[in-house]
DNA sequence: CCTCACAACTGGTCCAACCAGTTGACAACT
DNA sequence: AGTTGTCAACTGGTTGGACCAGTTGTGAGG
């Protein structure tokens, strides 16, 4: 057995997980009410501010709407839930995970793709040369995924960053979230694409010449591998 | 003065809101430690549980990091933060927000883009005729800016959701609410959009013969035209 | 100078009570 | 009968205080 640091989840994360989980699963089907906070205290037998905390996430996640005097209900997901909810939607069996993987992957890439654009058109020269330099990480001899991943971060960051974009910006941390979340079990696919140290050369040459097209086309190349 | 629904904010909301807005100002620089619970309790005259629902939402958003025992942190909001934090950002003074609404707007056109292309490849015959007949609600007079908000949301829902990504549904939902939260004064430039009916009946007819590259230029036609 | 134990923090959890709205049932009035 | 008003029984919102469980810095002892 691997040492590893304990696992030590907060009561309120657990209960936040679980009913997550109970709603993404449709086993609380929307406009329906949620057990009042003192039936669920009982219920996961803990206390009532507990439940509070998970049910307060549960409101900013868009996952139920609470109203003081009535009763908490549940909302329909693929109406008010955000982005950073995917993850959980993944682990939670309503949709499979392959298919929110994929999903993932093919946003990664429509944002991906305008944002090599955008860097090219905007970028200072100082953020152009940490894109070139970020490029020139990429291993010449293929290494651990952890290690992979981590270098394809930063040199999207460095992409991202270029573009000027906060929505962009803030979009790729949720993303990036969620891929880690999800573990690399799934991403097997990905692996080519964050080895190809060629292809990212390329781009990061493309965007330094300021050439919009051909980085659109070469970040097309990176990125629209999996799906077609 | 108008007769309205009275604004009920929950103390921890508030306490949410201040924190948000002193972090992403960059009143709290990041790593920088938080005052403690009971401190902030004393300091915005509530209980310590309000303080702790407060926190947890930050936790949630990326924007703290709260570790038992150890000081809760700032993190860096450029880094962690999630997509969903971007409307806190266009009101935190940190960023002007007309510059927000054009990176928000300028995600839209990407977003939008590609959702068009993957419907038109992608979405059953019942939703391409949601795709149309939404399209048809547009207005042949200009109407309410309130009205037309709805109404374009309807049409681009019925888009995303014949691409068939879970990841651009939910990401719709974060801009959509985005877009409404910053108001409708700084969104004088989309009015033109809205109005336009025969550009979304002309992309609603390309979605429906399946027209990928029609469905993009008139998509880009209409959604782009902010930026350039 | 190093080590280790302890005191003084920090956040995490619980109990118990009360405030503040919402809802529905039911009596009273028209 | 139909409407109105009242009230009790819910709901979530807030408070206080106590204690548990980790972290951190300090200072006595080696």
């Amino acid at each position: 057995m691997p040492i590893a640091p304990v696992v030590r989840a907060a009561v309120s994360e657990v209960v936040f997980a679980a009913l997550t989980d109970e709603i993404l699963s449709g086993r609380l089907a929307p406009e329906e009410p949620l057990p009042s906070e003192r039936e669920l205290a009982e219920a996961f037998e803990v206390n009532r501010h507990a439940i509070r905390e998970a049910l307060k996430r549960l409101q900013q996640s868009g996952l139920v709407s609470i109203s003081q005097g009535g009763r908490t209900r549940v909302l329909d997901w693929r109406g008010h839930a955000g982005l950073d909810t995917l993850v959980a939607l993944a682990t939670s069996g309503a949709v499979p995970s392959a298919k929110v993987v994929a999903d993932l992957v093919e946003m990664r890439a429509a944002l991906g793709i305008d944002a090599a654009v955008l860097c090219a058109r905007r970028a200072k020269p100082e953020q152009l040369a940490v894109v070139v330099e970020a490029a020139h990480a990429y291993p010449e001899t293929p290494g651990a995924t952890a290690d992979l991943t981590a270098v394809d971060l930063v040199f999207w960051t460095a992409v991202v960053d270029g573009a000027d974009n906060l929505a962009y910006r803030l979009g790729l941390n949720t993303l990036a979230e969620g891929i880690a979340a999800i573990g690399h079990e799934h991403l097997a696919g990905l692996l080519e694409e964050y080895a190809d140290r060629g292809r990212h050369l390329a781009l990061a040459a493309a965007i330094e010449a300021r050439d919009e097209d051909a980085a659109r086309r070469l970040a097309g190349d990176l990125l629209l591998r999996h799906g077609a």
